[in-house]
DNA sequence: CTTTTTTATTACAATTTTGTAATATAAGAA
DNA sequence: TTCTTATATTACAAAATTGTAATAAAAAAG
């Protein structure tokens, strides 16, 4: 069950859209204004706010601003303006979507959802071929099978990954994975440091299908 | 410089448009239909992708989910019915955001740089105190100097910043870091490497500050 | 206060990682 | 082809990591 926040001061509003919203299956808890709003958000834990623009007792954007300095919940804007200048504000002030009144209710669950979506996936995974990086555990897999990386072959596989399909030049894999700490290691060190990996990440090392060899310029990783 | 690439069959629409978002610094590349688009996106690098959900020769949805399979670069959806069912099917095949023609052009910029700030977030950081890790690298900082963490290290390390301020019990941290493997190891081990981890990223060690016990529970990291 | 329980600290051997150098292979250039 | 250059592979010592067991310290319970 999703948790959300409602910040709404207009109650008739609220209670529909509380009613509307439980019954997507999500838990609503309403907060009547900006005071009342904060004090809810740092005793719960929510999983989206709802945020109308305009409160009585104060802006939304400020309400915005504070939670997003406590944590990085995902906020969705509720404007009853159509009035742009509010868009471009609230998204500075690290809203993450924005929808005007009068608003559609399906319209406003897809967006909830899309939200929801981003911000959740917790388990944040790199894929490339058959090789996983969960990078909230720092966990490798190949083929759901853990594999072991060492500390500096992990990292090489993180560079290549955050960079999936893209050249990286020998200079930038030694430069990101040594120069960084001062240290100076022959050019060689990473041709054994791509064997390594291959020996780890491929089916057949001896023709990687993931990391491949750019001759001349470096190395990238492709998926299929 | 950000590419954006906009897919739109209404010729005047897409001449207006690159003009004033040429303006505001971004490049624009413009296709007039899907197969176009998908051939352009194809050969150049795009920071973003605006696409009208109405082409002549297919479905903005189609392309979308076309594009998502190669690459995760953030798509906006730009349409003309304000139907909400497009909204829907927009987000489900993968859509960042929407927006509803006729749409201000200073909201849209605010959606497009909206959209390449969470997106373009490149270096992915998690903070704790005065350590750092940067995700993307596999590299932790301590007061901006490299800190060199074992594997395992990082590991925990990482499970404690991506869970800022929660609780961890001691099962669960066994769990993640040697029962997936197949391992068992003594109920000792994990003082251990707290131990070593404090050594390593507090400045005092023996009153931590960062990765805190939670006597008879656990531990969790905290932030301050 | 004493006892029990939990966590912290230390020291130690087995194992792994790390960087190098030497050699082999592969791809282009002449 | 041969020559040159770039990358791959192998083997090896120095250094770091890993798990354990023994001991110390701290917190809670009796």
């Amino acid at each position: 069950m999703r948790n959300i926040l409602l910040v709404e001061d207009d109650i008739a509003l609220a209670k529909n859209l509380s009613g509307f919203l439980t019954g997507e299956g999500f838990s609503i808890t309403h907060a009547r204004g900006m005071t009342d709003g904060l004090e809810l958000f740092g005793k719960g834990r929510f999983d989206c706010v709802l945020l109308d623009i305009s409160l009585e007792d104060g802006n939304g954007l400020t309400v915005c601003a504070k939670i997003k300095e406590q944590s990085d919940v995902p906020v969705i804007f509720l404007t009853a303006s159509a009035d742009e200048t509010c868009t471009v504000m609230g998204f500075e002030v690290g809203a993450d979507d924005y929808i005007g009144k009068p608003f559609r209710p399906r319209e406003l669950v897809a967006r909830i959802k899309n939200a929801l979506r981003k911000h959740g996936s917790q388990q944040q995974l790199l894929k490339c071929g058959n090789v996983v990086i969960d990078i909230s555990r720092g966990l490798v897999t190949k083929d759901n099978n853990e594999i072991f990386l060492s500390a500096l072959e992990y990292r090489l596989l993180m560079m290549f990954f955050s960079n999936k399909g893209i050249l990286l030049s020998r200079d930038r894999l030694m430069d990101e994975l040594w120069t960084f700490s001062g240290e100076f290691v022959g050019d060689s060190t990473l041709n054994v440091y791509i064997k390594r990996l291959r020996d780890k990440i491929e089916d057949d090392p001896a023709n990687p299908r993931i990391l491949k060899t750019v001759r001349g310029l470096g190395y990238k990783a492709v998926d299929e």
